[in-house]
DNA sequence: GATGAATGAGTCTTCATTCAT
DNA sequence: GATGAATGAAGACTCATTCAT
């Protein structure tokens, strides 16, 4: 195993790189000898430059995807808020943890080709239709209001996507404080319980 | 203002095979065919590739800036949600009107390089701080309930943000539904309003 | 016109290179030095090595199908030996004005890639074909004895080859006399003509 | 032995490989691929790449050689043609049988470096240089006429070369006739005999 | 102003050979 | 003897930019 090892060292060091200075303004050369092997070795690994990329985006898709679990029913399952509020919770310590990898994905990885876009795009689809299905059933089940839940689960996505986004950039102080307030921003949104209906009123005329 | 006017044509050119293959994978070459301009001609008119590029950024960002208003309270001014609802509804008219600027803004624009990367996260960071205002003015006005603005509005901006993403793959058929639909996301969350003290019941105990 | 003369400068430099290292022994680095042009001018002229080596074989193909020309027949065409003596003639001129161009064509291009030699052995091909017609008309007009025209046209061409190789070796004092040997031995061989009778009994027997 | 049973594996194996593809597009990986054994084992049979081609070069020169034979006068001696057959018919035997090997060296050898290139054009000079002194023992003897029997030599060492290299291509139905008939051309080329004085005769005028 | 031929630094990738195990 | 991971020199090709006409 003392390839697979030496493999993932090139990985971690191009992790790092590729997240600074992006795909294209990173050398072979700057990889290479950062990791401290010569080039030839380089290709002994991976097949080309893309190949490395496309292997790191490939982790941190598959991490966060492992990450977002769908919501469970049953008598011995937590609360559904509880579910969405762990899965929050495991996405948000997996950016903070893999800052570099987060980075690839949010700032590098989209406009790369057509290709890995789709990929990319196909990633948050998945996402975006596992959110709709828990909405739809917290709409049967009564927990969830009358709404269009595709619209809502591209707006969650994009909420949860800026705050992995702000995160990467500093960590903030109270991180379960951070997660509660995207849940209940989610959750509730932001207007005053008692006026929504005024709110609503107000809609239905314009 | 000849000369304005094919400056301008070389910029439509450009933004629209900047959006499709992105900036690496455009050519100066590419530009100047489509352009129908000598290759030291382009150099007459920009700088460099990169100036061209940052000009259509800026071009974004600009129009994006002057579609975003902020809330203006008064007597002779709409509803504060009205004037939400416009702001939006104008950012999609826009996303929906150019496609191309749009795409560059959104896909192939960070991770640029340090410096653009900045002023996009600025510009951003502007919007996020013109949102929060408005919350903090309307939990003064009594509209907004209690909650850390700053979160949500990264939160708000990141559900927009979403949005511009799909509605730049696609366009929906009913614009203004959409327009309501994340409005009333964003106001009242997906709960249902009655079971909303009991979730914030749990949440504390957790 | 000026273009046409920078890329044939190139063809040259490149012809005398080839010719003396071969193809995978010259480095786009030896021509462009020879040539006093810049790298990225070889490619602005050629697509890329492999089509200017190309280019250069073609050319040599070309000249030489050209100079060797059908056996006539008619009133006011030259006799059939002589027009074999013209076509022997205008090869060896050639040769000895393009050594650099026989010599590709001899000892750097056949084995290249698959492609190639295809084109080579079916140019070799066509002028057996060529050789072969003019022994069967030959035949038919009492000229030439019996005998199998195929094997009999490539032991010409393999005559005409060698002497070729030969000639770009060194230049020989006469080359007229030399055409007429080369003649010769295609006409009656080189057994002794009363002799031929026996040889010919003796065959038979074994 | 072992060893030099191993050693002839990989020889065996390079020679069908660098018969398909030449020197050049044939990698060290092809070879040890194919024979099945390790990069560094390969370095332990060979100096290099090169010496292994060197090594199947000097063989097929070496078999070659053997089977050519200068003619022998004497009392218990076959015939001269006799001998010459003999000769034809082993190199056909050998080129048939030895595909590959004739492949290398009609195809792959020359032009590969001066050096190499030397050690072929000495070997046919040599087969050139050995036909010739027959053909001037057969002047001698009587049996060749008088001609330039350097040009001569040449020119059979040509149509049998070209011969081979169609050999290598395609195997012909009747290889005894084709012998015959290459041995008839030698000897009393493809005119009429019946008119070789009249054609001489005219090229006495031009 | 307009042109487009020329430039050459920059980069990826290949592959024969070595050497520690 | 055998192995195969590691090496790094070598080489082809791209493309943004310049500048003489």
């Amino acid at each position: 195993m003392e390839k697979q090892a030496r493999r993932a060292l090139v990985l971690q060091h191009a992790k790092r790189i590729f997240a600074r200075k992006g795909y294209h303004r990173t050398n072979v050369a700057d990889i290479i000898s950062r990791a401290r092997i010569a080039r030839g070795t380089f290709y002994l690994y991976f097949e080309n430059k893309r190949d490395l990329f496309e292997e790191l985006l490939e982790q941190v898709l598959r991490e966060l995807a492992y990450r977002i679990q769908r919501i469970r029913l049953g008598p011995d399952e937590p609360e559904p808020a509880e579910q969405l509020r762990d899965n929050l919770r495991r996405v948000v310590a997996f950016v903070l943890n893999e800052r570099d990898l987060t980075s690839i994905l949010m700032s590098h990885a989209l406009g790369f080709d057509p290709e890995l876009d789709e990929r990319i795009l196909s990633f948050y689809d998945r996402i975006a239709a596992q959110i709709q299905r828990s909405l739809d059933l917290g709409i049967n089940m009564g927990l969830v209001r009358q709404c269009d839940t595709h619209t809502a689960a591209y707006c969650i996505l994009g909420g949860v996507k800026e705050t992995i986004i702000q995160l990467s950039r500093q960590t903030p102080p109270d991180i379960d404080g951070l997660v509660e307030e995207i849940l209940r921003f989610g959750l509730s949104g932001v207007a005053r319980p008692e006026l929504l209906e005024t709110l609503r009123a107000n809609a239905m005329q314009s």
